[in-house]
DNA sequence: TAACGACGGTACGGTTGCGTCGCGACGCGT
DNA sequence: ACGCGTCGCGACGCAACCGTACCGTCGTTA
């Protein structure tokens, strides 16, 4: 029984998946090659090969389509497989966001998101989210496993954890822009399960800001 | 930079420093505020109170502006003081980064340029070869200090060193925009020693990109 | 005191992007 | 066969910047 109103859902005339398809990779294209700053609605329509109005009737503005864009690929969550030891699932992290992190695309776009994120809250918000949640994941997942195998404390600082896991390698390949070759990913592997070992001591007293 | 031909140096028309200052000043302002992409000749100009006409005497392109904006600023080094250990050390380095990262001016302007950078060879160039004085002066001095003491094999690799002691703090504040507080740079130091120590291994047979 | 050159101000024509609108055409369900 | 809403296309007025040019003014130095 569907109650839907049909009472004027359209017929044939409907919005072109091929047409949003073409604008969400214009919009990718754009976004590395000039970045959020300059990116314009008519460069995204000229590149897709569509009229600034079919742009218009699908997003209302930049901001729109790039939040939308970001959402609908942030969802992509790395598959964190359990290789049975703390090195092992780290060294495996490590890899894969080596490759995803050596994408000409990714390193170009999120970069650039991240600075606007300074001063867009929009932007700020969607990508503290979607960081958030992968923070997250690494922690209870990566960290939390090893606990329950006995390789690291309980007391361990997750957030803490995660910035030595995850920054070197971004600050590696984001910013540097340095190769880094397997046996690199390898020693700084080892080299963070040492790190995380001597995190037992946990918070303690409060802290003052720095 | 301003040059100054001397063979018939001007008479009292000559380009005032309050003026440089002034525009130098609301580039920063600019830069913080739209970024890079958006930054545009008028409103510096307008911002700096100063004719537009008075910024092209000086400088060719925004690019040029720029460019000599990180030339001057990136001069100031951090004083690395010798505190007698590698902790001390490291705790010192940490806490002296995180000042600096937390100002607010920095934290927009540094990622905006470094995604940048992704686009502008000039600018990439600049950067990175900032960059890579910084982290080799810490590499050399820090390092290289640790080494002498004992505390560090001789074979540490210093790339991949300077990787774990600069990456977390600048995913934790530049990256994650997350407080630090005090108690949290010294963990962070101590584990970093930690991690450092187990990296004797150095660098083994020739390596396969990722 | 005369010459020099940067000063602020102002204006120029040209380019780019904005967001909206109307046109005729198209294709698909009713 | 009809009507719907999308399609591409083109045009609109408006705004921001671009880079350059020309003013009359001003302070210094030769």
């Amino acid at each position: 029984m569907v109650v839907e109103k049909k009472r004027s859902p359209v017929g044939a005339a409907v919005l072109r998946d091929d047409i949003t398809v073409a604008i969400r990779g214009a919009v990718v294209a754009e976004l590395a090659e000039v970045g959020y700053g300059r990116l314009s609605i008519e460069a995204v329509a000229r590149r897709a090969g569509v009229s600034k109005a079919a742009v218009y009737r699908r997003w209302r503005s930049k901001l729109d389509l790039v939040l939308d864009l970001v959402s609908a690929t942030a969802g992509r969550n790395l598959p964190l497989l359990d290789t049975g030891s703390l090195l092992g699932d780290l060294e495996l992290l490590l890899q894969v966001m080596a490759r995803a992190l050596q994408h000409r695309m990714a390193l170009q776009i999120i970069p650039d998101l991240l600075a606007e994120a300074a001063r867009t809250p929009q932007i700020a918000e969607k990508l503290h989210q979607t960081l958030e949640d992968y923070q997250r994941t690494i922690g209870l997942v990566v960290i939390g496993r090893a606990v329950e195998r006995g390789e690291l404390s309980a007391a361990t600082d997750q957030r803490l954890a995660v910035d030595l896991i995850v920054g070197p390698i971004y600050w590696r390949l984001a910013i540097t822009r340095t190769p880094l070759g397997t046996a690199e990913v390898r020693r700084a592997a080892e080299m963070i399960v040492a790190a995380l070992q001597v995190a037992g001591a946990g918070p303690d007293a409060p802290e003052a800001e720095v």
